[in-house]
DNA sequence: GTGTCGTGCAACTCTGGAGTTGCACATCAA
DNA sequence: TTGATGTGCAACTCCAGAGTTGCACGACAC
């Protein structure tokens, strides 16, 4: 098993995620998928983006692998739903690097500062 | 001005931490970055990297521009150092779509139930 | 039944960016 | 000064992906 329970996202699913958050159409789907109370068709979000509607659908794909959106059928449309939570991981995996390169940066400046003196 | 402090990032520095970040070879140049303690060289760093040094030194200004990375020459040669706060300030970005994105989830969620009870 | 609307699939164009190579310039050691 | 090493700049190839158009199929209203 490459996956270990949605705490850790592990780096496929992170790289899918900062790659699909990477375009700002597909950021702007997103915010217009939220502001449509997390359900919304392709053809609607395309009237409200200057983009077409394959465009969309293609991006929502993208959304979709990322985790960051998933889409139910209703009769003959297809409703899309945000998804937070790989938001969140992906977010507690930026604060680990960031600490990691705090410690490491901080334990070169010590060696330095004590090899200095 | 439009930037308040570094506590809000802004969509556009957003933008470019998230498309820094998206590619693997530049997360790479990164780690390798942090695991030299956050001095190395372009050269140095292609020497670990299977990519070529000017590829490096194209990376290095992407995260540069991103501000996740500074460079500052030592006599002939450029060393860069990793620079954490960017990725903070963007997690901080992603936890506050998500909560909001979360707030218009039970939002419908309570509407629908209230609805059709 | 027919007509309409929404979706899905396929082929196509085109631009940005990742990567390369080659060369010129600057800096240090001998 | 000469040679070696590190860097910077420019031109080039190549391909993933963002976007388009066109058409065929399924679901609803009439």
């Amino acid at each position: 098993m490459t996956e270990e329970g949605g705490r850790d996202p592990g780096e496929d699913a992170v790289s899918e995620v900062l790659s699909a958050l990477a375009d700002p159409t597909r950021r702007r789907i997103l915010d217009a998928l939220a502001a449509h109370g997390g359900r919304a068709t392709a053809t609607v979000l395309a009237l409200q983006l200057p983009v077409s509607r394959q465009a969309i659908v293609k991006h929502l794909g993208v959304l979709t692998r990322a985790g960051l959106v998933v889409g139910h059928r209703e009769g003959r449309e297809a409703r899309y739903t945000v998804l937070p939570s790989p938001l969140t991981s992906t977010a507690r995996w930026m604060d680990r690097v960031a600490s990691d390169w705090d410690s490491r940066l901080s334990a070169i400046k010590n060696l330095a500062e004590s090899d200095h003196d």
